[in-house]
DNA sequence: GTGGAGAAATAGACTTTGTCTAAAACTCTG
DNA sequence: CAGAGTTTTAGACAAAGTCTATTTCTCCAC
């Protein structure tokens, strides 16, 4: 029991020493928001986080969620994944790789990027340079008779 | 002069029939949306159709811009464009092909889909069917400092 | 340790996109 | 031209995300 609690210790101190080299002042805040995204490589939206990190007494405002995320956005530890109009999916897997959306169930799962023939990159236009590129692939569920 | 009136009222005749070719009835509202989105192949949001279609006294609601947009996506006479956190955009050209987003911009563009190799589709998962792949190539100006 | 400057967090007001509702206005068919 | 069903409408509502002014924290110099 004093282990786990000792490893819990220890696994903080590597996420917060993990924010520091990459620039990243380690609060209370962002260090068990990052907990919380680095668990498991995940999907979920700044409101899903609001609530999990917010789950045992109240730690972070929605503000500082947002604020962390676009942060840790900016500074690659996480990746934004657009696929729904209505909030921005926040991705811990920063690997390259890309999505299935299944239009039905909301849900989102990754797609190893050796899965997928890599697109050649098209001339892009005067004076821009390339940024990342997304693909996913919109699914539905087999049966659903919504198509014609 | 009159000619212009009159190939404008036969533009609409068209443009009424080819919404009941889908099964959509050609309402005032529908046509004049369809009229300025199959102008031209481009990106609008609702926001900015509703600006044109009500640019010359009120024509439609919101609501209705709204209503009318869902039922041509779902028609398949427009695409729906998901790169923006912020809003959909609504793209009239139908025909397979792919974006550039200019982050810095927010400018949209079409890649014809002859320019990128098409990727192939991974396996899906269990009970489900394609709907759709989107590639977006996400890009900034050339001169951007913010990336460090 | 302590002080203090700059960075970060906060509550809550605000903005924007999009949805919903109930009523009024249309369309179309018989 | 009547009536049923469809469409439009204004405005209330909902939800994601931003902003602001203030408070709290962090970290470094001493």
């Amino acid at each position: 029991m004093s282990d786990q609690k000792h490893s819990m210790i220890v696994a903080d101190r590597d996420i917060a020493e993990q924010l520091r080299e990459v620039g990243i002042t380690p609060t209370q805040q962002r260090v068990q928001i990052a907990e919380i995204l680095f668990a498991r490589p995940q999907h979920l939206s700044a409101d899903q986080i609001l609530a999990v990190v917010n789950s045992n007494g109240p730690i972070a405002s929605k503000a500082t969620i947002y604020n962390t995320l676009g942060l840790f956005a900016r500074k690659g530890l996480v990746r934004e994944v657009i696929v729904d109009p209505s909030k921005v999916f926040y991705d811990s897997n920063t690997s390259e790789h890309h999505h299935f959306y299944n239009l039905d169930s909301g849900e989102l799962t990754d797609i190893d990027a050796r899965e997928v023939m890599i697109p050649n990159l098209p001339e892009l236009p005067a004076n821009t340079q390339p940024a990342g590129v997304d693909i996913i692939f919109r699914i539905r569920e087999s049966s659903d008779p919504e198509q014609a």
